[in-house]
This record gives structure tokens, C-alpha cells and sequence, in this order.
DNA sequence: TATGAATGAGATTTCATTCAT
DNA sequence: CATGAATGAAATCTCATTCAT
């Protein structure tokens, strides 16, 4: 004796929009847009996420969106863009706040850490959607491009030698590698303590940072 | 009123197909379905592939693919499982071999990363799926679980000094992740020398199977 | 390796689709949809209609349909309360209706045998799902309270004494059985006269319409 | 979050199999399909019973039941057929037990109340199917007619006087429609008592089995 | 007769996208 | 710009039926 969940198409959703009184400034929409797919894509995951649903969130109709984006994937290297920058922005942040080099790392450790917790889901369609669309893995060559020089320029300010750009992209990859691994809680099912991933993750910040410490790392 | 619409069986249609002699063994039809499914997955992703399409490419109609699996994750999983097994016993085959600690310890590397290259899409949709999705979430931290053990039982072999379990999955997400750099063709798009990758993933690999080498690694 | 399937919208289509000027009140669409539904159904049955096919007729795609309905249950339901309705509000239009309360009665005979040899079909299936969906059984059963309801205000208000509620239902399911054996043609293939089981229904009827005549009935 | 329920493809079903020990006679595997048919038609409709499982639930191969019917309406006119002289011979059993008028009456009443409510859905099945299929619909006013025949008889064998046929069809489709009311549980929903029906369901068969009672009927 | 793997037509449903207002 | 009803291609999945053994 079967029956259906009726998809509620009126009534629950309003409760959810903002609809911040009709903002007609376009550049408000599109950010209103972007921050509404953001949200969705990384619960959801690209393919779970709906283009209709992404307005609706916004507060705005399924049409709006296309007056702002040409199609889902648009939107998406928007939502990746704006989180490279955020990423970045932070980073910088810290690096330029007092302190020792050691706080310093450890500060970055965590930020870097939160930040990979918080987009996990975002992430991993990054990846999956790299391996398959020619636009998105161009989008994402360039962004590490980008983050090397940040990383370039950031090692420079400290006066610390710079090391090679295979080094520095080894050290963006293990970051998120052991960023996603505590971050998916993939670390803590397997009965292995967060802090000692993370001990790892600043042992092997500290031959790019340099502190003087000896590097012996993984 | 009509009691039964008989269906009209084109003719035409059966000259075309190719139909593999109807194999009669189960097993050997779920084994085309899986080894078919993994290929497919593996070019167009989890999201970019059709059941139907599946069964159409092991030779068989579309109704054959629900006869053998519920739904199209269940053979997600399947591929995975092979996936795995294919790759550990491989790792222990060369682990096996004769040769110096550094000869296998670079058999293995080009190994891992060519199964990583070869694998590249596949791995790309676990990953995204995982984020979204418990049962394969739940199927790839049991599959660490497994790769660490299997991990600790070939470095006991070698009577080495088996290191801690972060160390070791750490170890296996650095080997993924440069791997995977490699494998996507980041390096190269960086202008980045696949070679320095490698012998970073080599260095960082030193440690854990130990050649008395000084570790002066990532 | 390709970012977008541009969707070939194919030409010609467009010109042969009769496509009635894109009715635009959701209202007027909906009721268009139960209108081609409640005929659909009433011709082939539930289980022999198609959601595509009930947009088709009404002049819409496919998809339209779940614009406004979640399911075929949900349309079936809909035609279901439309239909109950209809039949209410014509009974009370004829007990309204001027005449000596034998006359009245006639007309309302007809008038109910009407409608039953008109949703033959559709009533079948009504009954067939409510054996089997919970859904349709309690819509069903309310909407047969909502029948006694009727009754028992149409009834007081000819200041007849109003019967049990276990005659009244007795009366509707009797009144059912008779036209539908009539709707059917189940009569005439048995060689009864048709007439002869509308006098038996109108005699059932005397009692709770009350006319002073003798019941001699069923 | 979702995940999907998996099939339990040969584990759970070989527990329901009867398979009783490989009868090899084909009237014996008939039997037991059209038993098997009956039940499942009996709890899920004609619509939601499926020919595999028929055969998987009688002990047989998908396969062996197209041996022995054409299609899947054909078992389920075989299944019609033996309810029909089920009910009938239970029937005549009855009145052929001793007793007053009124004791077998009652004894009938509560035969055909039971057989209702075990055959509830089959028959809401019966009449939909009925409404669509020409071939229902002839076997099912073939039946009809034989059990007018039968009734005819039975109350000739009475010797008592035999009513017209359509007052005689009317009683079948009224003694139906009642016990369907009661069997479907349809009376107690909406708060009428079921002896109360059962009692207008016995005051309707008093004239045709006469009891000299006065005919205070529906 | 019985088997059971395979079939394939077709129904249900989704959702990125369009377009007239 | 914004709207939102409508679109329709396409994917998932079912199941009555076949056929070689």
C-alpha cells in the first residue's frame, strides 16, 4: 500500500527565499545568485544541484538566473572563483598578522584546514567536473597557476628562499589532500586522531614557511 | 477494448545486433557489465553515465543491467571493489620482486601512478560521490581501512618499522594526490617537470618502506 | 571531453505542434490537464494512461505535467473530486428542480444512470485503486462521507425524516451497483430488461425520498 | 543523503518457495500457479502483480509459466474461474445444510460476507479489468449468467417461486455491493455499524429465499 | 515440461533551458 | 531586468515475454 510524498511546490518555499525587496541593482542579483549555488552545490554536489532551485534560493525566478548566466556550469566557475579569492585573501591575511613563524603556520594550518572542511562537497565536484569538462579543468590549471604565484609572492615578502613550483604545488596538494582527508572525517573513522594528520599537514608547511626548525616531515 | 497489444518485433533489428552468443553464465555477464560500466565511468564519469548505455557496450539490452544490479551506484561500488583488489595486488606483486629497496620502490611508484593516470575520471566520481553519497562514503573509508592493513602487513614483511596509521594514510593520500597532479596533466599545464613530481612522491615514499637513505623529503 | 551538449531544437517540430498559444493561467493549464486526464482515464483506465500522453492530449509536453501534478495518483485524485462534485451538484439541481416527487425521482434516476454509464471506466478504476492505495481508499472514503452529508441535508431539507446512516449508505451503494450493471451493458447481455432494474433502483429510492406510496422493494 | 533499498535478488525469495518437490505433473504446476496468482492478485491487484513473481512464489522458473498460459490474463481468467465455483458450491452447500429459512440465510450471509472480504482486491481487480478488456468483461457476464442459472436453481430446488432475472441480478449486484462496503471496511470508516448493513443484507435476500416473513426491505 | 538469463518496448520522472510578457 | 509557465530530451527502471538448452 504505496503512496507518494507530494512534492510540496508552493507552500515550504517561501519560507526558505530572502527576497531582499526586489534589489534591482543587477550586480546584487548575481551575487545574490552566486551565493545561493554556492551553498547548494556544496550540500549537493554539481549534479544534485538544480538551476531553479539555485534562484529560488536567491529569492528570484527560474529565469533570472539565465539572465545572469548562460548556463549551470557558468555559475559554478563563478562560485569557484570567488572561493579561490576568499581562500587567498585569508591566507594573506594571516601572513601579514603578527607573530612568530611558528603561531603563524598554525594559524594557517587551521584556516586552510576550516576552509577545506566547510567546502568539502564543493570541492569534490571541482575535481570530478575537472576530469570530465575541458572549461572547468582549464579553470582550475589557472587558479593553481594563480595560487603559485600567491604562494610565490607571499614566500618572497618573508624573505625566505623560494622554493621550486614543483615543491610549492606538492605542498598545495598534500595541504588539501590531508586538509580533505580530516575535512571528510575520513581520518576519525578510521580511528586516527585529526591532530596528529594536522601535526603532519604543519610539518610539511614548515620547510615552505621556513622556521628554522629542523624539516623532518613526510 | 483491446485485450493484448502484441508487440511488433521489428526484424530488421536482429540482423543488426551482435549479440554475443547470448552468453549463458551470470557471472560472466555481471563481469562484462562491471568491466564495461568501469571503462565508461572512467571517460564520461559517474553523472555522465547511462545504465542503458552500460549494458549496450557489454553487448547486452538495457533490461540485462537491472537483472544483475539494482541500480546504477550498485555497479558504481562493484568497479570500485575491482578497482581496489586490481591495484593492491599489483602493488604486492611488485613488492614480491626481486631487487634493491630503491628499484622496487620505483617500480612502484610508476606503478601506483600509472594506475592513477589509467584511473584518473573514476577515481575523480568516487570522490565526488563520497562527498554526496553515505553507502560510497562508507565503501571508501572501509577500503582505506583495508589499504592501511594491507600497508602494514607488507611493511612487516620487509621487516621495516611499521609507522603510525596517520603516517601511513597520510602517505597514501600524498601518493594519491601528486599522482593524481601528474596523471590530470597538471604539472605539465603548470610548466612544472613531471620527473621532480615523481621524486617527490619517491622521496615521500622512502620513510615508510625505509632504504637507509637520509629522508629529506617533502 | 566536452563542456555543453548544445540541444539540437529540431525545426520542423515546431511547425506541425498545434500548440494552443501557450495558455499562460497555471489555472486554466491544470484544469486542461484534468479535463484530457478524467477522459483518458475514463477510456483506457489508470493503469492504461500515460502521463505523457494526458499532457499530449491536453495540448501540452510531456514535463508540463509535473509542473502541476507530482504523480499520475495525484491527477487521478483530482479527476476523482471534480467528478464527485459534478454528480452532487446536478442531484441537487434536480431536487430543486420543481415536480411531484415521483418525477423528481425519475429525473434523478436518469440522472445518476447517466453519469455512471458515463465513468464507467473511470469508477472501476477507482475502485480497483482504492483496494489497493491507501491514498485513494481514504479519499475515497471521505468523499462517500461527504455523500451521506448530502443526503442528509437534501433529505431534511424535503422534511422527510432523514434514515440511518447505514440506510443511506446502504442506498448509495445499491443505487452504484444498479446503474453500473446497466452502464455496463451487464443487463442487456444477460437479456434483462434495463428498464426493469431502473424501476427496481427507483423503488430502492422511494423510502429515503419519501412519496407515500407503498416501498416494495428490492 | 539518499541510498537506495538493494533488491534482494535469490537470497530472501527462496524462503516463500514451496517447491514442492519437483511435481512433475503439469496439472499439479497449473494448480499451484493459479494458487499462487490468486493470493498475489489477491494483495497488490492485477496491475501490481508481476508473472515472475507468480511463478517464483508457486516454486517455478519465469519461464514455466508461459508453458501453461498464453499470458498473464489468462491466469487470471483461470483464477476467476475458480473463485466464481468456489463461492458457488459453498453456496450450495449451504442451503443444502439443514435448519430454518432464516438460519441458512444468516449462514449465507456470513459465507458470502467472508468470501467478499477474502477476495476483496481480486475483484476490485475483476471489475477494472472488466471496464477495459473485452474479454473480462464476456467471461465475467458469462459468469453472470451462470450464477443466475445457479440461483434460479437452487431456488427452484427450494420450491419456493423464482423471480424475475433482473430481480435476481439485482440481488447479486446489491448482496456485492454491501459486502464490498463491509469486506473493505468502508461502513466502519465512516462510523455506521457493520451489523447494520449485514442486517439490510439480510432483509434483501428474505423475498428470494422467501421465508414468509414480511418483506420490509431496503 | 521446465529453466532462467535475456530482452526491449515503454512508462515515469527530472531538469536545464527558453521565451512571451 | 525579472518573470515563471512551459518545454522536451533524456535517464532510470519495470516487467511481460521469449528462447536456447
Amino acid at each position: 500500500m504505496r503512496t507518494k510524498l507530494r512534492r510540496v511546490t508552493s507552500a515550504a518555499k517561501s519560507a526558505t527565499r530572502t527576497r531582499p525587496e526586489r534589489h534591482r541593482q543587477p550586480v546584487e542579483t548575481r551575487r545574490a545568485l552566486v551565493e545561493a549555488a554556492a551553498k547548494i552545490f556544496n550540500s549537493a554536489g554539481y549534479h544534485g544541484t538544480d538551476s531553479n532551485r539555485i534562484a529560488r534560493e536567491a529569492g528570484y525566478a527560474p529565469g533570472t538566473f539565465y539572465v545572469h548566466f548562460p548556463d549551470k556550469l557558468a555559475i559554478f566557475l563563478a562560485v569557484y572563483e570567488n572561493w579561490v579569492s576568499a581562500e587567498w585573501s585569508s591566507v594573506e591575511a594571516i601572513l601579514k598578522s603578527g607573530g612568530s613563524a611558528r603561531a603563524i603556520r598554525r594559524r594557517l594550518s587551521r584556516a586552510v584546514l576550516e576552509h577545506h572542511r566547510k567546502w568539502r562537497t564543493f570541492r569534490a565536484s571541482l575535481r570530478a567536473l575537472s576530469a570530465t569538462d575541458d572549461v572547468v579543468h582549464a579553470a582550475r590549471i589557472a587558479s593553481r597557476g594563480r595560487q603559485i604565484e600567491t604562494m610565490t609572492r607571499l614566500i618572497r615578502a618573508r624573505n625566505t628562499r623560494v622554493p621550486s613550483r614543483a615543491r610549492m604545488l606538492a605542498q598545495l596538494l598534500i595541504a588539501e589532500a590531508l586538509c580533505d582527508a580530516v575535512a571528510g572525517g575520513d581520518a576519525k573513522s578510521l580511528g586516527i586522531s585529526e591532530e596528529e594528520i594536522v601535526r603532519l599537514l604543519d610539518e610539511s608547511a614548515r620547510d615552505l614557511l621556513g622556521d628554522g626548525a629542523t624539516s623532518r616531515t613526510i
